[in-house]
DNA sequence: TTTCGGCATTGATCCGGCTCAAGGCCCGTA
DNA sequence: TACGGGCCTTGAGCCGGATCAATGCCGAAA
């Protein structure tokens, strides 16, 4: 074989979509599905490597991850930095709504697929816009929440609970029931989980083959096993005790 | 005086702030003032210490800043740090709306004012909701914008790079023209920065006190002078060259 | 005026993670 | 079966930034 296999991968079901709300306002499972299908493009395949968008595409639209994933690259200073990732069931481009073009490269890590949805057709939704601009408030309030507290993660801590608070993450979302998959495939590289948390490829190859010594996961290539969930939770820093909250009196307003 | 002093701070003018198209889809300026009225809760003071919300409070609305400034604290892991800062102009709860309830706490950092827009009385905008979701969309999407290149910034970076981005980025929040300022107070803690920025505080002190003897930038206590943008903007790795984006053919799609 | 407490600066030392360099593994190709 | 290349792992040494500790500055209160 000269090609490498196109075996088909699973796709998100619609119901673990982050469009699916939107998707709903839309039609989707009604006699209306014709109004749905006007306004999202659905389940166009896109092959590894291949660059969804690049710096100075126009926005035309946001996009759902169907299956596979997604990385995104973008320029900081004088380099290339690995940004961001995505998975299937979320959304890409929603930081594009405002400014009218790209200014990083989306690039599928896997076989993918993908649906669009038009934000020139939105006039199509008729009465039923300000439902959908519902959905998308909320979807982006949830992403907003998400990224905050990756971005604190990425920050704060040493590398241990970076990638700690990395893997867990990843298997997460890779997972439709959104609760952490015990196996998992890596769709990225090592370099690219170096870039992204900006540590050296190095220190995640020896940090990945300790978390295997001390049983918490198991690597091999880039089939991931947790053994350990409790364990990857402390480490990441993410088992909260309940904060009290200390509530100082406040002084007088002026 | 037994109490410290409470001068008024200059608030930023409606135009500036990030309700301002929310604010004139409710009919700020218009005859209609009292609908505007009714959705929005104008320049309510704050004192300096006080808290806008902690873990816990419910979500009824966002807020936007008018005078003076805020810090985030958020809980990661076992530790309460400094996640955001937020200038006359912003706004803040976006990350909430979809949540229903804050995780986080918003202090003010000195004496402040602020605006509310409660969602609960959002209804009475009747058929201008399109157009207010509208604008709020675009909110969001540039604030995503701006979040993830800070972001990017605080991951990637070395101290120098981090400090001078974060510098630069509150010279220009900090003024209404949204280009940075020559001259500006920084209202939070060295405490504060270096905890935002991950670096500790002995860290920031050197830094600073380096950027000063080069010429780029002095501090007298919060009072803060830059003398050479170009130098400060490089430094913070901004100057971004055009990129060739280079587009490789993409592979056949499965 | 002195004292005090909070904040900032400066110096000395140490360590986590980067860099450089050398293998090792696995898969695709001949 | 052997070869080659991409990717990953492991080791040795170094450096940037953290930590610990001491001092300086400044405004508030007595």
């Amino acid at each position: 074989m000269t090609r490498r296999s196109c075996r088909r991968r699973p796709e998100v079901e619609c119901r673990d979509c982050e469009l699916f709300g939107i998707c709903q306002v839309a039609g989707l499972g009604s006699i209306d599905d014709s109004l749905l299908e006007s306004v999202v493009s659905r389940r166009w395949p896109v092959a590894r490597g291949d660059k969804l968008v690049t710096p100075g595409t126009p926005f035309r639209g946001i996009f759902a991850v169907k299956s596979g994933a997604f990385r995104t690259l973008s320029r900081i200073g004088q380099r290339v930095r690995v940004t961001d990732f995505h998975f299937p069931g979320e959304l890409i481009g929603l930081e594009t709504i405002e400014s009218g073009g790209y200014i990083h490269t989306v690039e599928a890590l896997d076989d993918s697929s993908i649906c669009e949805l038009g934000f020139s057709r939105l006039h199509r939704l008729g009465p039923r816009l300000v439902q959908f601009q519902e959905q998308l408030i909320q979807a982006m309030s949830r992403r907003m929440r998400h990224d905050q507290q990756l971005c604190a993660l990425a920050r704060a801590q040493n590398s241990e609970q970076r990638l700690a608070a990395f893997l867990y993450s990843v298997a997460t979302r890779l997972n439709p029931d959104q609760r952490p998959a015990a196996e998992f495939r890596l769709p990225m590289l090592r370099e690219d989980i170096a870039d992204y948390l900006g540590l050296a490829i190095e220190t995640i190859s020896r940090l990945l083959t300790q978390f295997s010594q001390r049983g918490i996961l198991h690597l091999r290539g880039r089939n991931a096993q947790i053994h350990d969930f409790k364990s990857l939770r402390a480490l990441a820093g993410l088992d909260v005790l309940v904060e009290p909250a200390g509530i100082e009196p406040p002084a007088e307003p002026c």
